[in-house]
DNA sequence: TATAATCACACAAACGTTTGCACTATTTTT
DNA sequence: AAAAATAGTGCAAACGTTTGTGTGATTATA
């Protein structure tokens, strides 16, 4: 019942030619006259011929596959992200190797050996929570396999990335609080040694000191993500001295954590209290007290445009081959921007 | 600065041996003697030598990938889905190719062309809503390709898959609304067409006979799930001649908008009108009024279950080789189960 | 001591495709 | 009519690996 699948072979014997004008005939190459172009045309069809990839792939030394790494599927943020990825990446004609890092480095490194072993022409990482050593990423220079970060970019240099610059929609944010008349603000943000909190910190002083509000260092706590850290923060902003009328938090999840605390205080939300958050996920639409606006960070175009620009990368290189190897890094910078829910107040 | 890889040829001709000798030493092949296999495994250590991965896909025919074709990534369902098939099928050293089809039938065949051309050993797909001619995956058989289906499953015969059974987890759904002392039990539904919704049907109407409530039809309304229609399925279902004190809910978005319906016509959660549904989302952690319980189907596990169902199809195929087509067909069904929300009442 | 078994290795084919080169007709140019 | 260009094919190498078979040397058996 084995199949034998037709070969380029096979269609020479048939029609009594050689492998080469074969191969030529179905590449409409110049050389080939017209007649016989016709009947290897006809019998691959007949014999319903597909040229088999994996021949193609060795003899070219390219796969036409992109390895994918990023931490974790199930986060929403990154399940968009590989979306756009898998859609750009389909439409230049790259198929998507998959893997999750779990936020561990090992398995990051095990998927980067597992993805040069397949021999992807080239990589789209965001790297993993705890990642700090970034030797495994160096060394694929040396197989000249390009990487284009995203998201999560490690901090080195002459490095590809695509990355979303959060400061922007920080400052809108507050922007956004001041004009509706709040005066002192605060922010819960995340693990001080994140950059994404940085970030955040840096849009956030930026913006008060522009507005003529003062940086009050107190306004400002960082706290580990979890339920309760989300909670302590909260109860410590609130019970400080110059308790804030808004909150910014490091994303949606904070922002319905810190809702929870800030009810089970007695506080009215958005009445005593405000909140404006990061992510724009989805499910804002069905909590009870969602965070009055998000600032979206467009996971789906950074996926995406990260994917176009490692293809180019790819086609360059095609191109250049053994040329100067043009020492030009893309920093690609999206803006972040603020969505402004439609709440009905009290 | 073209790196050329080192390849089996190197190390052979650096050694004054034949390539076959280096081959198998690098094997651990009995032949090759103890001196020789020391020698070529240092050098191939030296040198950082690494077999090239396609040049085996070629020669073995086979590429230790598995293309895996769903619907939408970004649905928390299939997200989680891909996160089990990536963690099964790194487990067993095959690798992911990844598609989605955005529920077109049209994608859905070229994803399938490409991942052939690909040379993929098997596949895992959900197939799209639309799918209903199911001839390319037919096709399918006569290039020996494997596949797997999940979640969303063909209706034709002679095929694997990996499901989760609703009825049962309808049943406790009821049964734990029973309990609670509900006996007039309404049901909004899904598309009268799609399979889920037959499956929850059978379970409502199997549990409400075995608990002597006779089944009224009156009490199960099909809907289209947009949030419209869930409003008015709501409201209908409310203005019943017998008004339900509790509704099962096709899913968690389902079950929150009705839950804004209800609050807009007055009435009372959890006091008036109760809320149990499928999936059981992240989401519910977050709302006011999460539905009392929820019908969890284990995305990740029917993922993971599909992925080992497959990696054992193939095992099994490079056994058997030549021999008779084992034609036992793989149909498993994982028991959907009630999570009972922790809901404080009131 | 002659024969058989074992060991350690080399040779070469095969997987399917692409591509530089050589070759033979035919046609075009002088 | 001889020389040159061109069109249409075939040959063979190459990509890197695996694996069946062949072969000489060493060791074990009778």
């Amino acid at each position: 019942m084995e199949k034998r699948l037709p070969t380029i072979k096979e269609i020479a014997k048939q029609l009594n030619i050689s492998v080469s004008t074969v191969s030529r005939a179905l590449h409409d190459h110049p050389n080939i006259g017209l007649r016989t172009k016709m009947r290897v045309q006809q019998l691959a069809k007949e014999l319903d011929y597909e040229p088999n990839q994996t021949a193609i792939f060795f003899q070219q030394g390219k796969t036409y596959t992109i390895g994918v790494i990023l931490p974790e599927l199930s986060e929403a943020f990154f399940s968009s992200a590989i979306s756009g990825i898998e859609d750009a990446a389909h439409k230049g004609n790259y198929t998507v190797l998959l893997g999750q890092s779990h936020d561990d480095i090992e398995k990051e490194k095990h998927l980067l050996d597992t993805f040069r072993k397949h021999r992807v022409d080239g990589l789209l990482v965001s790297i993993s929570k705890n990642t700090t050593n970034y030797e495994h990423f160096e060394a694929l220079q040396r197989y000249n396999i390009p990487v284009v970060f995203f998201d999560r970019i490690p901090k080195i240099p002459n490095i590809h990335y695509v990355a979303c610059n959060m400061i922007n929609g920080t400052v809108q944010a507050i922007n956004f609080l001041f004009k509706k008349g709040h005066r002192i603000i605060g922010m819960i943000n995340g693990p001080e040694k994140l950059p994404a909190t940085k970030e955040r910190l840096d849009g956030y002083i930026q913006a008060m000191t522009k507005s003529r509000l003062k940086y009050d260092p107190n306004l400002v706590v960082n706290c580990d993500l979890t339920k309760e850290g989300v909670a302590s923060s909260t109860e410590k902003l609130l019970s400080g001295k110059r308790k804030p009328t808004a909150i910014v938090a490091f994303n949606d999840y904070v922002a319905l954590d810190a809702v929870q605390q800030v009810r089970k205080m007695k506080f009215k939300i958005n009445k005593d209290i405000s909140f404006v958050s990061f992510a724009n996920l989805p499910i804002s639409n069905y909590t009870a007290y969602p965070p009055l606006a998000s600032v979206e960070q467009f996971p789906y175009q950074q996926g995406q445009k990260a994917t176009e620009t490692l293809i180019e990368l790819l086609q360059k290189k095609s191109e250049e081959s053994l040329e100067n190897n043009n020492a030009t890094f893309y920093k690609i910078i999206l803006e972040s921007q603020l969505v402004v829910h439609d709440v009905k107040q009290g």
